[in-house]
DNA sequence: CACGAGACCTGTTCGC
DNA sequence: TGCGAACAGGTCTCGT
């Protein structure tokens, strides 16, 4: 389901809280029930549940499409995959269907985790780098430039669509992200990598974080029956938008599979060569 | 090294 | 209406 934007938002109202929903900051964690034992992947079930209580959630954030949890001594990560969401509950209510983990928190609430494919995944360590080591670098991050992000294109030789969804190169960005930033900067999804200028570059980095800021004050994309309050979707300018006009030409939105993954362009705005 | 296919899963939508 | 196929916001592993 979330990519970059989402993560961030589901971030920010667990950090912060939203109407009707307190925030999680400062509360201490009273109990784990695992409701699906492939969703952890570690450590064991009966560490997890020992090892988590009492320890009290100091901070929330993200890196790449992982929420991270700094707790007392360790760290809580959860990975979405395509269905997975964390909702915050009173403690007392029954469990949804697809419900993966219950955390139960000080204040007589709940963090639920909530995966209707089980893809999702939940780490808890003592130091992040053993599964956040090998991301690549932030997109919005400041020292993430149109230099180090021209270096990294001719430091190899592949297609730009499966390379953005590469975590290792850049961290955050999924199907919807790519297709989005790759219209807006006029690039073709199958354009070699080390054939790009620095302007090129340049012009993909700033077309890169324009598509995730809109989507990240937009809340981020709320697509099928996964409603989050983002709306983004409705400013789509390619993704899922087969056959209908291009908003910069009116070009009909072309469709192909790039990497077993369905792939929106402009043929007019993002021509092939 | 780069790419494609298959695996992991369940739910929804599409086409006949 | 029913039923199977195709498809879905992700990532890992294996074979070529």
């Amino acid at each position: 389901m979330p990519e970059l934007p989402e993560v961030e938002t589901i971030a920010r109202i667990l950090r912060q809280g939203a109407p009707g929903q307190p925030p999680l900051v400062d509360r201490c964690i009273l109990g784990a029930r695992l409701l699906w034992e492939r969703s952890l992947a570690t450590p064991s079930p009966a560490e997890f549940a020992t090892r988590l209580e009492h320890q009290v959630i100091e901070d929330i954030g993200r890196r790449g499409k992982f929420l991270t949890f700094r707790l007392s001594r360790d760290w809580l990560l959860f990975h979405l995959r395509m269905s997975g969401d964390l909702v915050v509950r009173p403690l007392a209510a029954t469990p949804e269907p697809h419900d993966r983990l219950i955390l139960a928190l000080e204040g007589d609430i709940a963090l639920a985790f909530n995966d209707a494919r089980k893809f999702g995944r939940v780490w808890l360590v003592d130091e992040v780098d053993s599964v956040l080591g090998s991301l690549g670098p932030e997109p919005l991050d400041d020292s993430f430039t149109a230099d180090v992000l021209f270096a990294h294109l001719h430091a190899t030789r592949r297609q730009l669509k499966p390379l953005l969804l590469d975590q290792a190169f850049i961290a955050g960005l999924g199907n919807i992200y790519v297709d989005e930033a790759l219209n807006l900067a006029r690039l073709h999804p199958l354009t070699i990598s080390n054939t790009l200028t620095l302007a090129q570059a340049g012009e993909l980095l700033a077309s890169i974080r324009t598509v995730l800021r809109d989507a990240i004050r937009r809340n981020g994309a709320s697509i099928d029956w996964v409603y989050r309050g983002g709306d983004f979707q409705n400013y789509f300018r390619v993704y899922q938008r087969t056959g209908l006009p291009c908003p910069e030409c009116g070009t009909p939105i072309a469709r192909i599979t790039v990497g077993q993954r369905g792939t929106h362009y402009c043929p007019h705005c993002q021509p092939w060569e």
